[in-house]
DNA sequence: CGATATTGACATGCGTCATTGTCAAACGTA
DNA sequence: TACGTTTGACAATGACGCATGTCAATATCG
């Protein structure tokens, strides 16, 4: 063959270097697949859908992502992560009151489910049909979420006042209480204010708070037997 | 042709008519159904697989379902049915009082599903992305469980005591909160003893029956501030 | 300008599965 | 026994979608 080779150094396209161009497709790809992944759904989502959405040819799918899955799990993995963020980002400078501090955290997530009623569809729904490998993501995530809430009532009150209760159950409880909770929400049109439907799942949380079933108060109280 | 026609009336085949051999072939489908459905998944499911659990050919899924979706959605009628009806006889007999009859209850529910790990599959995953059709179905169904609650917390406390709260939408708090606490225990492989996770679920029930943050309770208690 | 890299539109191969159809064997009844 | 019914095994058809490949048009840079 040809003893010369011409190598050339091309890394730029439109002014932008090759490594960023291929960023902002996938980039573009997962957005696509907020999408559709949030509307109509896994199942029903299929590669050229997404790829026409993002405004891009199918080879470029497969240069970012393995396959449908693996969009998937990208996606996923963002919407957990910006989720977190913005969860940190409320809590942290509320004051330390289960009851304050669960409204904060539920009208930011709460808040961002109607603001995107796509969220809702891939983080409560489609996650645990994809695969089992996305599965095991999901509940990576959710007890992510649910260690938080375990962490913030541990923190909350001391040992002696939650005797007979496992703070993971209670936890993941509370978890599904929202998620649930927003579902209803979302499934009729959003149709209460954001605070209404915080004020009635935090009820729960603060509820929680003052009601320990066998707890030794510091007030002295006959247990009253049964629960 | 033959100017001759033979009619004549079976009816009868193995001892068993006609009638009676179609309905045990779908009741073999259902339970087919549920098996397939319960462990890989609607949409892993195919119909070879549940014909073959059900010792039948694909004619006879056709002769008795539209397509795989209409065997999902009778398999789920048929869970739900059977739960709505030991949660009915768990109910009836116990005692009127909130914490006890949640318990009651959630003894029901959460047993069953330990009992049979297939239904949760069925009942919590993929119901929601099987079709929009089987999706209204499924909300009719937890809205039922969730009205059940409802009228329960609405015969429990007065109109005075649950001042501020929409009742719709605690009950479908609630009705979260048992949905993932006992998907929770299924995922961990149901290690706790079923006590244990009852006891605190309906921990969420009772505590909400104690608490009622804006309530005037009878005897005269000063509203300490906040939770 | 000319060579190469990059892109976009589209075609192709391949496998899977739903759904219908074929056919012979087993069965019940006259 | 003889004939129509019922059943089971399996083939045929057609649709669909993933994943890869082809090719011309466009952009970049020496």
């Amino acid at each position: 063959m040809a003893t010369k080779i011409t190598r050339r150094k091309t890394s730029r396209f439109r002014g932008i270097a090759a490594e960023e161009r291929q960023a902002q497709r996938r980039s573009m790809l997962i957005d696509a697949g907020l999408e559709v992944f949030g509307t109509v759904g896994f199942h029903a989502a299929t590669v050229r859908a997404i790829c026409t959405h993002a405004n891009l040819t199918e080879r470029y799918f497969y240069e970012s992502f393995e396959n449908r899955e693996a969009l998937f799990a990208a996606v996923y993995e963002h919407l957990v992560s910006h989720l977190r963020d913005a969860l940190v980002a409320a809590l942290l400078p509320a004051p330390r009151d289960v009851g304050t501090m669960a409204r904060a955290g539920l009208t930011t997530l709460f808040g961002a489910m109607r603001d995107d009623p796509r969220y809702m569809r891939i983080l409560f729904v489609d996650v645990f049909t994809v695969s089992d490998e996305v599965d095991r993501l999901s509940r990576r995530a959710t007890g992510g979420f649910a260690q938080l809430v375990q962490t913030l009532v541990e923190t909350m009150y001391p040992q002696d006042r939650r005797a007979g209760l496992d703070p993971r159950l209670v936890a993941h409880g509370l978890v599904g209480a929202a998620m649930n909770t927003v579902m209803y929400w979302a499934y009729g049109g959003y149709k209460e204010p954001l605070e209404t439907v915080v004020h009635n799942c935090a009820v729960l949380f603060e509820a929680l708070g003052a009601y320990f079933p066998q707890a030794a108060p510091t007030k002295t109280k006959s247990r009253s037997g049964k629960a």
